[in-house]
RNA sequence: CGAGGUGUGGCUAAGUUUGGUAUAGCGCUGCGUUCGGGACGCAGAGGUCGCAGGUUCAAAUCCUGUCACCUCGACCA
């Protein structure tokens, strides 16, 4: 085969535009449709299904470390909300407001939440009073609404699902350590379940989240090359505390403020998923966290006897999530469906394969096809399901690693961000006005200060002065 | 919010320049034949042309306004 055929149509191919190809695909396979409601989206079962199995993983993770979640109210008063001045400012742009309730308008008007750490202070000035008190580790599912400009599916969207946990402690030391166990626990997720490889670090002052002392956050990278801020960890020190008078008596018979954390993983991870594993052929979706993990395509299915077997497969895959698609669509069209909506692996089984004892195999990712017998059912598929999710991890670091690159000095660095997509290491002074001019010259930003940092030079990727730390930067989503 | 683009059965579009019966392919429904990479035949259903005004004997087509969506920037998970 000299060139790949193109087994999908109706899928832009992401050579000729990436875009169109994310937008194709996010459609085709059904994970959301557009609603009437500007700027949100529809979850499809599809979409929502994947949506549920994050949520099911990362909920055991967070309760394995002590969380326990809670739910807070969706609207914040005004009042509530200007509290704490950097986070109000670094919210106001995008809130929608409600200034009627019924047929009254409001005396104070209040916002759907855009996030809800001033729900959660306001929670924690009543109810922590003691040292024994602490730690309160809250986390809450929910939907949160930023009213943004434009819009992209699971990228941006004006209501989005995520998680938010908030953590209030007695110690600074001990909510520095929450807020790096937390962003550790996403990028452990990423790499174990969705196989994608993280970066780890700290954003840098221009970057950090509005109302923290410090924000943490791993970083993805896309098959175009972009970045993906793909989870956050906050440490907001005890500024809000100040702010909502969240105070604990100490052991010491002392009245001290407590110290937050602040971490969030939402539904643009999924974007992620898409944008990391997806082919020209659609959707390829990670063994562990496919809703379907195996579907069985009948050959024949008319024949006396095919239906019959391929329900036997699925009893002896009972371990995995396992459909037979008995439609009455052609094999062609069920194999191209399923490859749309990313299952991880096909079976094929027709007459001719029940005459041998056996049935085909075909892996998503690479379409590799195993002819397995039927007593091995069981060990067979656990086994491609297992090499694929390795695989795919593999192959994600690999697109990785051999899209970062290394600049000593400036010219060096816009040449990459012009001419090779993906990360650019340099070295940075610590000035905002370096991120400024970078962000002017190449519109790249800066990503964040790896916790694996390198000696790349001793000066400044910009402005040549000493450099302090090694960055990350690249165009980001 | 700036720049560009697009709205015509479920989807993709033609038709708009030059006003004159609403079109095609795919999909959908029924029946039959098929089935190892998007099968085929026959019969059928489905559209106030994004919305609101205006011009005209006549508007998908011209004019005004408006809404939505897409792409690229700025801002953000």
């Amino acid at each position: 085969m000299a060139k790949e055929k193109k087994l999908v149509e109706e899928i832009t191919s992401m050579e000729e535009d990436f875009a169109q190809w994310y937008t194709d695909v996010v459609k085709k396979a059904e994970l959301i449709a557009y609603s009437s409601i500007r700027g949100c989206m529809i979850y499809r079962p599809l979409g929502y299904a994947i949506w549920e199995n994050i949520q099911k993983e990362l909920d055991r993770r967070f309760k394995e470390t002590g969380v326990e979640n809670v739910y807070m109210p969706m609207f914040i008063p005004e009042g509530l909300l200007n509290k704490e001045k950097d986070h109000v400012e670094g919210f106001a742009p995008e809130v929608a407001w409600v200034t009627e309730g019924g047929l009254n308008k409001l005396t104070e008007r209040m916002c759907v939440r855009p996030t809800s750490e001033t729900l959660f202070c306001d929670l924690y000035k009543d109810i922590v009073e003691s040292h024994r008190d602490l730690p309160k580790l809250y986390n809450q599912w929910c939907s949160v609404v930023r009213w943004e400009k434009t819009t992209r599916p699971f990228l941006r969207s004006m209501e989005f699902l995520w998680q938010e946990g908030h953590t209030a402690h007695a110690t600074a030391e001990e909510a520095e350590e929450r807020t790096i166990q937390m962003l550790n626990l996403y990028a452990a997720f990423c790499e174990e379940i969705l196989a994608i490889p993280m970066i780890k670090g700290k954003k840098t002052d221009k970057e950090k989240f509005a109302g923290a002392e410090s924000t943490y956050t791993i970083e993805a990278l896309m098959h175009d090359g972009k970045a993906l801020q793909s989870g956050t960890s906050h440490n907001f020190g005890n500024g809000f505390a100040q702010a909502f008078g969240i105070q604990y008596t100490s052991k010491e018979n002392k009245l001290e403020y407590v110290h937050q954390t602040s971490w969030g993983m939402s539904t643009r991870i999924i974007g992620a998923i898409i944008m990391v594993h997806g082919d020209n052929s659609g959707l390829v979706l990670p063994p562990r966290i496919a809703p379907t993990q195996v579907v069985i395509v009948p050959i024949r299915q008319n024949s006396e006897g095919v239906l019959d077997k391929a329900n036997e497969i699925k009893e002896k895959l009972g371990a995995f999530s396992v459909k037979v698609d008995d439609t009455d669509k052609s094999p062609g069209w069920k194999f191209a469906e399923h490859e749309m909506k990313g299952v991880p692996i096909r079976i094929e089984i027709g007459p001719k394969d029940i005459e041998n004892g056996t049935f085909v195999a075909v892996r998503r990712d690479n379409r590799e096809k195993t002819t397995i017998r039927f007593e091995d059912a069981d060990a067979e598929i656990a086994k491609l399901l297992e090499t694929m999710q390795s695989d795919m991890l593999e192959r994600a670091k690999a697109h990785r690693d051999s899209s970062t690159y290394t600049a000593k000095n400036y010219d060096e660095f816009k040449d990459i961000i012009a001419n090779k997509p993906g990360f650019v290491k340099a070295m940075w002074c610590g000035e905002e006005a370096c991120e400024l001019k970078i962000k002017e010259d190449t519109t790249a930003t800066s990503r964040c200060m790896p916790f694996e940092q390198e000696e790349i030079s001793d000066t400044c990727v910009c402005c040549g002065k000493k450099a302090k730390t090694m960055v990350y930067w690249g165009k980001a989503y």
